[in-house]
DNA sequence: CTGGGGCCCGCCCCAGGGGCGAGGTCAAGA
DNA sequence: TCTTGACCTCGCCCCTGGGGCGGGCCCCAG
């Protein structure tokens, strides 16, 4: 290793980074210049340092954020392996979500011979008091939300000397992807009064109708469920005076001895 | 399907779109709001588009860009099937090639106990007058051009009454990736004097010193054939007074019975 | 000493929006 | 009828990871 100096330009070339992206690099802080001329601002590296420039080429083609590879690379390099396996097995996780989403939207394009579709009932829902918590979740957390909120809330109904054993619903106030958090909520209705306590809060449910599917007990897990809501928007979609607006929800238990049943509120 | 029309909001909270992206959908053409105030600017979506729009949004949740969404959503249903399980196809070998990279940074964070460094080689290199063809290819298609190259340079050497069966040379004066093109060059050399003719051109290589190894059989594929290059570069690296800089380059046939050697140059 | 190519910086551009602020609009309640 | 609050508009700046261009230096070889 010698101690010569190399402009921008060639040290791009030996490294596969072109100027630009060294320029980038040298103002982040990730691939500092062994010398800059004051004078000039001429950027100096040193050839010691295309190591470290060649692994920031690969992790950059790889497609991870510069910030990413600043932290990436100052670790233990076992570490670092360790963490990119991980990331790996995040974009194969992508990979097979977005396998799902194409099944999805295929099932979706041609829904009208889809069975489930003719399944779908409407009933009315009476208004209703409810207690209920709210929280931002992924979807993998939500499993884990929704039994402690069940519990928690059961518990409260209980104390308070109410019925603790009516259905629970889940609404889902905002789209709950696997890359973004949403806002779901757990509720349970109840009679008398009762008083808000934590983040236990009370609200009016009011009348309604809404769409209804019993969820077949193939379909109960994530991803396979998004097809019942599917099912369900293409029933409004080929309905003639009903749109699907509002948000989705599930009822637990299910109608017809289902585990849960899926709903869409009907706005007039 | 009522005709009844929504503001952004309401539109976008039952399509799982912002109104920022409706605003830029609407301005990009994608999503056209059937009606628009021409006083207030407001855009009014009918109940008809939320299909679309559903669609958008999973489309979008793919990660697909705007500009192919607008390709994609104007096909017949099928057709964008195929189209969908095409672009999947591409999303998976992104991932494998992603997987490959990480076993290569692998490979290299070790390298100092890869037998491989231990084999690399030192040799001078006469200077020489070659006949060359550059082109600007990606990896997939890197093997048709060689192929065609050498055969062309070997005819137009046969055809000029030179020897056409000497050694060949593949340059890679820029990285060659999957995803984007790099300039590769066939060169032979040769003796005497030759003119230039079609897209051959003449150069002096001039004599100098090169760091090589012969590859082994089962390293002979892309991309296994990276950890050969990734060796030389290990070399360098625990070297003294030596840099990896410049480009590397194949040489057909290789030393000692192997199909080629790959080689940097040892820059001064 | 002079020319050509290399390098600097700064500006504008791309997707796909997020966030903020100023200001206009809509609908419901008092 | 007025107010109020929610909702909408537009416009601007921000993010990532650079590419491209233009103006103006700089470096080195002949």
């Amino acid at each position: 290793m010698t101690d010569s100096y190399f402009l921008a330009g060639r040290f791009g070339a030996a490294t596969r980074l072109s100027p630009k992206a060294l320029r980038l690099y040298a103002e982040q802080g990730l691939l500092v210049p062994a010398h800059v001329d004051p004078a000039t601002g001429y950027r100096y590296y040193a050839a010691a340092q295309a190591g470290r420039a060649r692994l920031i080429a690969r992790l950059r083609q790889l497609g991870l954020p510069i910030a990413r590879i600043a932290r990436l690379i100052d670790l233990q390099p076992d570490i670092r392996l360790t963490e990119l396996r991980a990331w790996l097995e995040v974009q194969s996780k992508r990979l097979e979500d977005q396998r799902e989403l194409v099944e999805a939207i295929i099932r979706q394009s041609k829904g009208g011979d889809d069975p489930l579709v003719a399944t779908v009932r409407v009933r009315e829902v009476a208004p209703s008091k409810i207690v209920y918590r709210q929280h931002h979740v992924t979807v993998d957390a939500l499993e884990t939300f929704t039994e402690s909120a069940e519990a928690e809330i059961r518990g409260y109904l209980a104390q308070s000397g109410k019925s603790d054993d009516g259905p629970m619903t889940l609404y889902f106030h905002e789209p709950v992807n696997h890359d973004g958090k949403g806002l779901v909520e757990v509720a349970i209705g109840y009679d008398g009064s009762l008083e808000p306590a934590g983040d236990l809060r009370i609200r009016l449910q009011p009348a309604g109708r809404e769409a209804f599917l019993a969820v077949p007990e193939p379909l109960e897990t994530f991803p396979a469920v998004l097809c019942v809501y599917d099912a369900i928007e293409a029933w409004f979609e080929q309905s003639d005076d009903l749109d699907c607006f509002g948000s989705p929800y599930e009822i637990y238990p299910g109608s017809g001895g289902a585990r849960f049943d899926v709903a869409y509120p009907i706005v007039r």
